[in-house]
Parts: C-alpha cells; sequence; structure tokens
DNA sequence: CGATGTCTTGACGCTTCTCAACGATCGTGG
DNA sequence: CCACGATCGTTGAGAAGCGTCAAGACATCG
C-alpha cells in the first residue's frame, strides 16, 4: 500500500465538479484512503470507444472528467435511441442497479476520461450508517432526475420547444462548471441530438436555423452562441428566474 | 407494543406482488417486527384524492394495494404532464430521494389502498450491511427503469406505435397478477392516456378505434378486450417472445 | 485532389393537432 | 321514474407541423 500519492491539491480541484465527491472527500483534509482509492482509476477513451455495452455485467460507475458520452438503446430493428449525454462532472452507469447488467450502451462522443468507482465500494460504504445511506440514496436520486428531464423534453409537442429546452438545459449543465459561459461547444452530432429529442436531424437542423434567425442563438456547426438567454428560457418554457410571474394553474 | 397482529396468512398474500417484500418478509417465518410495523400502514383514497403534492416533504414510499394511481408534473402554463401509472404491487414515491421533496404529484384514479412504509425504515435497514443495500438499491433501479420505459415510449414517432406500446405494457403488467388476462379494465381517462403518451387525446381516441377496425382489440370505453396479443406486440415492436429473429444491427 | 462525413436547405406528402359537434353514460334531483 | 347536466368518448374537417426524399455546401482527412 505504498504507491505514491498523487497532488492531492489538484485531485481536489479536478473532483469539485464530481457528483459522488461526497463519498470521495469525506474527511476533508488528510488524504484518505478513499482519495487513494479513487485517484489511480481514471480510464481514456478514444472518440467512438465504448465504456460499457448492453449485457455487461455491473460494475463500476462513473464519473465524467473531460470529455462527453452518449447513453443509447436499441429497438428491435436496431434503431438508437439516445437516452442521455454525460457531461464532466456527471454520473453515467447506473443503469445496472436494476438487474446487475448495464441495459443501456455508453459511446465517448470526444477523447473522453472517465474516473471508475466500483459499485462495491459505493454499496460498502453506503451500508455504514444511516446518513451514507441517505447520501448515496440522494446520489440515485439526482440521476433518476436526469432522466425525468428526459421525459419533460419528449412531453413537448412542438419541436421548437424540445430543440430550445435541450439548448438550455446544456448551457445550464455547462455554466456549472463555467459560470457566465456564452458559448456551447456540443459533443454530439445533429443526428444524435436527433435522436435524443425524438425527431428528425432535418428538424433539429431547422430548429436550430430558426432560432438563429430569431436572433436568440448564433450557429457555426457545433460551436452554438448564446445571445438571448432569456428568450431561450421563454422558448423552453422552464420555469428558471421569473420577471414574470408564473400563471394561476386553471382548477 | 402489544396491539394485535393481523392475520399473518392472510398479510403474506396481500404482500405477494409488493415490490418491497424482500424488505417486509425478510425473517420468513416468525411474525416479525417488520410485519407489524407494516401491517397497520394501510392508507384508502377516494378517486380523485392526493397521496403527496409537490413539495410536500418526503415521509414515505408506497406500494399500492388495489386501485391504481398516476404520477404528474406540470408545466410553467399550468399543462398536466403524467409520468406515471401505479397499478397493485407497484411502487410509488420515490421522486424525493434527489431533494428530500416530492417533485411529483400522486393522485388516485380510483378508490385506492396504499401501503406505507416511512423512507427512514427503509434507509435504516438498507444501512445494516452490504447485503441489504444492493436490495435497496435494485429496488430503486426497477423504479427508474419505469421511466426509462416511459421514454422508450415517448420516443416512438408514430403514435399507433405509443399506443400499441402503452396498451402492451399494460396488459403484462396487468398479467403479472392474473396469468392469461386478455381484458384490461383501464383506470384512466383518455385524457390521461394522453398526457401520459404525449399526444393530443383525439388522436388516442382514433388510435384505439383504428387497433379495434384492425381487429387487434375491442375497445368498450375503459375496458379493451385484447384479441390478438401477438399482433399487438409486434406494433409495439418490443423484443418479448420473438417468433422471428431480431434484426442484425448495421454497423 | 477526391472521398467521406456532416450540416443545411428545399419540396412534398402524411400524420397529428385543433376546433367542433355529437352520442353515451352516469349521478342527481325533481 | 324520467329529465337534466356533467363528464367522457367518438368522429369529422381543416390546417399546421414534421418526416421523408433529394440535392447541395462545407470541412476534414487520406
Amino acid at each position: 500500500m505504498s504507491r505514491p500519492i498523487p497532488d492531492l491539491k489538484l485531485l481536489r480541484r479536478a473532483c469539485a465538479p464530481c457528483t459522488l465527491r461526497q463519498f470521495c472527500q469525506q474527511s476533508g483534509s488528510a488524504p484518505t484512503e478513499l482519495e487513494r482509492d479513487f485517484a489511480g482509476q481514471v480510464q481514456h477513451l478514444e472518440r467512438g470507444a465504448t465504456l460499457f455495452r448492453v449485457g455487461d455485467a455491473q460494475g463500476s460507475v462513473y464519473i465524467v472528467r473531460s470529455g462527453a458520452l452518449k447513453t443509447t438503446a436499441f429497438t428491435e430493428e436496431g434503431e438508437e435511441h439516445v437516452l442521455g449525454f454525460h457531461l464532466p462532472g456527471e454520473l453515467i452507469g447506473l443503469d445496472s442497479l436494476a438487474s446487475g447488467e448495464h441495459c443501456v450502451e455508453a459511446v465517448a462522443l470526444s477523447e473522453t476520461r472517465v474516473c471508475a468507482v466500483p459499485m462495491q465500494v459505493l454499496v460498502t460504504r453506503g451500508a455504514t450508517t444511516p446518513g451514507r445511506t441517505r447520501d448515496l440514496l440522494q446520489i440515485i436520486g439526482r440521476d433518476a432526475q436526469e432522466s425525468q428531464a428526459h421525459v419533460e423534453v419528449l412531453m413537448r409537442r412542438q419541436a421548437s420547444e424540445r430543440i430550445a429546452l435541450f439548448l438550455h438545459s446544456m448551457l445550464v449543465r455547462c455554466q456549472r462548471h463555467e459560470a457566465g459561459l456564452d458559448e456551447l461547444h456540443l459533443p454530439m452530432s445533429r443526428e444524435e441530438v436527433a435522436r435524443y429529442l425524438g425527431l428528425a436531424l432535418e428538424t433539429v437542423s431547422r430548429g436550430f436555423t430558426r432560432l438563429q434567425d430569431e436572433g436568440v442563438i448564433l450557429v457555426a456547426g457545433r460551436v452554438v452562441g448564446i445571445l438571448d438567454v432569456e428568450r431561450l428560457r421563454r422558448l423552453a418554457q422552464v420555469p428558471g428566474t421569473d420577471h414574470e410571474p408564473p400563471l394561476q394553474r386553471q382548477a
């Protein structure tokens, strides 16, 4: 157990946006055993590389450190459905909780590094006190809310709403790392966006163009400048920071 | 602690389809403390009654004993989105895991009885051994898969596919209690089905009629006879028991 | 330089949404 | 017992939105 401990300061900073940091940095001061456990388990993935496949045994959950991944499922005819995009700091791999096998596939959208946390570790550490179990459940609950957010997107009937909601959500997620960010570098293709939104890729493309014509965004391939966040938010119809009072619910 | 213990045999039978039975009936023989804990906490709900609202503090999770509920979320303008239907034996209430507050609303679709299990109990018992934590995580994972199933429905672009998938899924869920069942008694209105499928209610109605014209189902209001399960399955495009080999995925 | 993958744009047809009317069922009260 | 209203489900007609097919623009890479 005398392997070299990497620079803890660096490690701490890298872990700042991490969803599992409650589990990693519990002591908060000394180089705990936990931090040593996790530090070495970084995996590198080339663009297009698969992190796990459908049917793979439940091994680890992963935190994205850099790059991005998509999770996908396939219909009977081999059509691909994109279930989610995973950006730095976000969790991926909890889909195996139910059966012990992954039921989705995870693919890197660009060169990507992930931090692997063995399920074994999570479970063992979750089973120490009710407090730690609660933390674990909260993490899982947040992951489930991502999926709920996807449902919310898909329930919108207008393609323009789905697209606005997608862009707004991407912006919010990216702003967690860089406040005030106003330019998105989308790691996924239009087709992947379309397969996430349940639309044809042409519809997504036209939606982007339309938003640009209306002065809301500025499109240059996968780089999307956000010119009018407030209008984007209204188009997406998300509660957000409302300057206008929310409408009353009809009885 | 000398309150009367209800008939354990009856209780066991009533709990047979329950998702939490791993947690209730762990000893499997004697009248354990657990069974006494849960036995008395049955709640009755009239049709239209609310089990919990958005913002309610996380108290319990619930198992449906009889009747049915829907969970709903509301958009900014008060439009209702149905996120799920909950039939006997199924779990409801895990949406509060992330924040400690419910983020959806649960309403009884008919006269309904639920069994309330305090989160406190789940957490405490989850935090005893890794084995119990694993059980707890599995239960939560299954709940998340329900939400995934909803995404799969909403990703279908054809209304007819969504409707077929909905009916097929309802059939499968009901057949868990009564094998060979071929008649659905839907507890929800067409409008609620529509708000679950992301369609207009008229489209749902027309979809039902169309399936009837094609001899797949027989519609009589909320009673739907399933005449051709296999065809329904094919229309829904679910893997199921495939007599035909699944197509190869294109590379 | 051509080949390939990606994104955009156009035209057309089809599905679904919207608005509207009608019929059926059920519970209530006269 | 029947009339009545309310709720719910069905059906129709028209319009709008989206998917499909097709072509072209652009960048990257071998």
